[in-house]
Parts: structure tokens; C-alpha cells; sequence
DNA sequence: AATGTATATTGACATATATCAAATCAATTT
DNA sequence: AAATTGATTTGATATATGTCAATATACATT
């Protein structure tokens, strides 16, 4: 299955950051930082096996952190700019979706709902967040806001829409769609 | 036996990028940034384990990413900011050693060459890179700059001070005190 | 007291990765 | 062609880490 744009996005950015939590790499890039150099010298410098020197230096190429040239037999590492300018709050943090995408927010929501009722029932609770979220927001209309509910309550609703009642409550809190406190059961507005 | 302070933080600071550089906790960092939350919450958005969850938290509470506070039988977890605005480079460059440091620099080399040299030979190579720099810096000596040497007059005059001449040429040329080009070997100025 | 709820910890397991030695590859020199 | 030299790949091994189920702990409610 093809992978979204955002979770290669992710994988990607993690990636890159666990290449950075090596010490032997912080050290390498800080040695290429003084000057460019070859694999033997920095195994020399780090007293590692030329192999593993080899090995980090292949990660960091991966990540583009460092790139590389020939000359005689020598293989010249140096680093690669721009990464290591960035904040890492930027690396972090992810783009929001825009207002822009909103507009497709309604069919989206209409295909879930239509695929997951039958006849008035949950046929199963989605595994995919999105379309749990857009079930849990459709069930939660049933509650008032601001009226309590105790739990019996909350059971005798939502079992209209599905047996597992207890998956149910847990969602919905879960996703602070409700809250609980002291056993009662509030819709969160 | 007690690390450096330099090492410490090397490690601290490789710490900190490992810890980031996965996406569950990536994730993690994103949902607290909306606002703080409560472990099973995010175990209900991420679909993990909840004692998963659990573990991505106390990781990233050790390297001060997130804080937590308890209300009821909640914990509840949030951002703890700083660390997020920093450069990647500040994290991964080391500091430099200032001027200052060098004051000290000459009675160090010459405890180093008093404790390795015995009657002008060399008892053995040390592993610590900052005491073979004092040792080659010294055994280079032998040799004048803008001469060319064949491999054989180096070993010739190597075998002098150990008789793992093999060795004492890598380290020499791995550690920049003499280039090698097509057989021939030069003192690097 | 007994029950319910959220969190943390422990143990078990699978996966990933760091490391080195040995083999292979690529370029260079003799 | 043969021998050197550095780089990469492969295989083996040890260590670290992510994951979950089960248990333990802490607080709250009945």
C-alpha cells in the first residue's frame, strides 16, 4: 500500500534526526565541519573500524548530511550545507493542513458516514483516526451539551448504534469528543 | 572511571537527537503542541499500546522535551519549551576550546612525551587521540618539509623509535602529519 | 472495604543497529 | 600482470529499543 505524502514526510524527518543521535556521527560531522576528509583519517581520529566509519558515513550521505567526491583512491567526505541551519522545532513540527482542504471535508465526511451506518447501525468502528473522529463526531450529537449523564445513561444511548458500548465511551473521551469527571459524563461543546 | 564533561555532553546531546528521531514520539510532540493532553488520549489518537505510549513519554520527559503534571488520576503532559527553538547545528557542533586552554597546552605535551618515550624510544602508541597527536607531532620532526621520502627511508628512520613502523606511518598520514601521493611521502607543513 | 480508572513497571519477544573481521571492489602504482 | 591502498559489502554477533500483555501502583468513587 502507497504510503500519504505526510507519513513519508514523517519517516523522513524522523530518519534524519535518529541519524543525528549517534555519537561517533556528531563527532564525524564535527571533524568534516574543520576540514574536508577521507574514511581512513577519521578512523584513525575515532579509533573505529574502518568499516563502521564506512557505515556512519553512509547514513549521513542518506540523510544528505554529508556528500562526497573521488580523487585517486581517496573518497573525500565533506558536509552538505542547509540542514544543519534549520530550528528543530521545524523538523518537529508538522505542516497544518490549510483552509483550502476544508472544502473537500464535507464529501469525505458524507463517503465515511454512508460506509460505516447501516440502517441506523455502526456496522464497526473504523481503524483509521480521520474516520473515527468523523464517526465519534456524528454519535456525540445524541448528547446534550451540558447535561450530565451518568455512565447507565451513556450505555443506554449509545447501544442503539453498537453492542461494544464500552469501545464506544473510551473513544469518546479518548478523543475528547466528552469528558468524565467523578463518573459523570459531560459533551464537550 | 569518570567520563569528561566534553564526553557527557556529547552523549547528552546524541541523546536528545535519538530521542526525537522516532515518528510515534514525533507525533507525540505534534498533539501536545495543540495542547496538553493525557497518556491514554494519545494512545487512543495513535492507536498503541498504552503502556507504549507510556514509554515514548518517560523518554521524552528524561531529555526535558515534555513535563507533566497530575491532577486526579490523570497525568497529564505538555511541551516544555526551549529545547525546540535551538539550530540543529548549535546542538551538533561542539563548543571549540578557547585560547585560554592553551596556556596549559606545553606542560601537557611534555608529561605526554615523558611518560611514552623511554631513552628516545617509544614504549608504545597511546590510545587517546590528544596523546598521539603529541607523539607523531614530535616523531615528525625527524623528517624535513618539502623532502620526498620512499616508504622505505620512512620506515628506516620510523624503526628508530618502535618496531611497528606499519602503524606509526598510518597514524601519521591518517592524522595529517605527512601525505602520501603516488608511493612517495612528504611532512605536511 | 471494594470497585473503577489511569499510569507506570516488568517480562517477553521481535526488530534494528553498531561493531568488527573477512571478502570483494575500485583505483594506482610498480 | 602483480601488488598496494582505501572503500564498500557481507556475515556474524552483541546490544538497544519498540511493542504489547500482564501486573503493580496510585488515586477516586461508591
Amino acid at each position: 500500500m502507497k504510503k500519504t505524502s505526510a507519513e513519508e514526510n514523517l519517516e523522513a524527518r524522523a530518519d534524519l534526526l535518529k541519524v543525528l543521535g549517534h555519537p561517533a556521527r556528531i563527532l564525524i560531522l564535527n571533524l568534516l565541519k574543520a576540514r574536508p576528509r577521507h574514511g581512513e583519517e577519521l578512523a584513525a581520529i575515532l579509533r573505529l573500524n574502518q568499516a563502521t566509519v564506512s557505515h556512519h558515513l553512509s547514513r549521513l550521505a542518506e540523510v544528505g548530511l554529508v556528500e562526497s567526491e573521488r580523487s585517486q583512491y581517496y573518497q573525500t567526505y565533506s558536509i552538505k550545507g542547509g540542514t544543519l541551519d534549520k530550528k528543530l522545532g521545524e523538523l518537529i513540527f508538522l505542516p497544518q493542513p490549510g483552509i483550502s482542504a476544508r472544502v473537500k471535508e464535507d464529501a469525505y465526511r458524507a463517503k465515511v458516514l454512508k460506509t460505516f451506518f447501516r440502517r441506523g447501525r455502526l456496522t464497526n468502528l473504523p481503524a483509521q483516526l480521520k474516520k473515527r473522529q468523523v464517526i465519534l463526531e456524528k454519535l456525540v450529537e445524541e448528547f446534550e451539551p451540558g447535561v450530565d449523564y451518568s455512565e447507565r445513561e451513556v450505555n443506554q444511548i449509545l447501544v442503539e448504534f453498537h453492542d461494544d458500548v464500552a469501545s464506544l465511551r473510551r473513544e469518546l473521551v479518548g478523543l475528547r469528543f466528552m469528558e468524565r469527571k467523578r463518573g459523570i459524563y459531560r459533551r464537550i461543546a
